[in-house]
DNA sequence: GCCAATTTCAAACAGATGTTTTAAGTTGTC
DNA sequence: GACAACTTAAAACATCTGTTTGAAATTGGC
């Protein structure tokens, strides 16, 4: 029975309200911590608020969590803005695609908790990554991938190889964002990755592209 | 000043030793609570043993952490057996060291806990990691990924761009790997992941395999 | 059977946890 | 300024946390 934003337009000017500055702290807090580790008492002090805040402007510790997640992935608008601009060639619409992609996933402006966040999510699915899995992945390979994949193999796979040559695209792509700390160790030289955006998004496009036209020419000749 | 391992050959013959209890069970928690989130007691209980037991056979909640972890991640000397049957052809060698890591990392007698703690780790890393990345992945990469990736580029490509094809094909193994959950709801043909590990390894060859053909065959002609 | 060492157990400890309560402060409206 | 609605604040709540204690049970060697 709380109405909660009445004068949104009046606070949003010049500081955060109470309840941003919550969501925001939880954030950084839950990707840190996990969701049981996480403690109200934590989060509340790096917001500067009360600790009865949390219970508030949200119920408890569990809806605020699935707000938090909620805000840290629902960002399919810019994936959806992004294809607008496809070529007309299948090649280069498989390059735009995968730019896009690895730029969303490795934007500097996006805070680093949400991709830990997300991280943490796969390795334990809770009832958020099924939104996030229909509303970004599905969304992005069915509508764009696939159909591209399609155009540049000539039709000459099965739907189940499709998916395969899929996950392969895919998989370079979130292996940056994903094993960023594995990456790091293992290249000294690859520091920090956001700063090779462009670099990984090209080297990404060549090696599919070039796997592509192999397969499709050895799937001619046979 | 504990000796932990007196008697081991009585024991080990039919019934777990509690410390054995311990850990299998504390993998299964970790796995799904996180270090934080996991109680000594709800591990303790799954364990079928005494809370104290914890702090008896461990110093601490930490020590028995990292003792988990490195029981989920000390298998490299599976990875260099492996690899001794590898063949003469470099094709059939990268061939020979994807199926022995996928076969691995997907390996239906490797506990679900694992992955998942390792997927934890990976997202939010503590000091377990640096082992995990120093014993198996560096050495995975530098004695037999990149050798065969040179030899199969003919050396046409700076250390850097070898870097990025050998992430290209590690990322499609561990794809499969940490990305289950995606994947089962992405493709629902590929419900049981473990039962398709044969196909999945043959067509993460046949990729890498295809770009790395294709690549070498475009750095001869310029 | 006896002894010492090792292992298990129930109970208790101090501190931290999520949440609630109750009162004080703040804001907009008349 | 007065009133009501909304927001913050400090303190207290019961419960759960990791860990320790001290005694009971078990074990192996003689």
């Amino acid at each position: 029975m709380v109405t909660k934003e009445r004068h949104e337009i009046a606070v949003d000017t010049s500081e955060e309200s109470t309840r941003e500055k919550i969501l925001n702290a939880a954030g950084e807090v839950f990707a840190e911590e996990g969701f049981e580790g996480a403690t109200i008492r934590a989060i509340t002090e790096r917001a500067g608020v009360n600790v009865a805040a949390v219970n508030y402007h949200f119920r408890d510790k569990a809806e605020l969590y699935t707000k938090v997640v909620l805000q840290a992935c629902s960002v399919q608008a810019a994936l959806r803005d992004a294809m607008a601009d496809a070529a007309d060639s299948p090649e280069d619409r498989l390059r735009s695609i995968v730019h896009h992609f690895v730029r969303y996933l490795l934007d500097p402006a996006r805070p680093d908790w949400m991709r830990r966040l997300k991280a943490r999510e796969m390795a334990n699915p809770s009832a958020a990554l099924d939104e996030l899995v229909e509303k970004n992945l599905r969304p992005l390979r069915d509508e764009f991938l696939r159909p591209t994949l399609r155009e540049l193999t000539e039709g000459r796979f099965s739907q189940r190889e499709l998916g395969l040559i899929a996950s392969s695209v895919m998989s370079q792509c979130l292996y940056f964002l994903q094993y960023q700390p594995i990456i790091e160790r293992l290249n000294p030289d690859f520091k920090n990755i956001k700063s090779n955006v462009a670099e990984i998004a090209d080297h990404v496009t060549r090696f599919s592209l070039a796997a592509i036209r192999e397969m499709t020419r050895q799937a001619r000749r046979s």
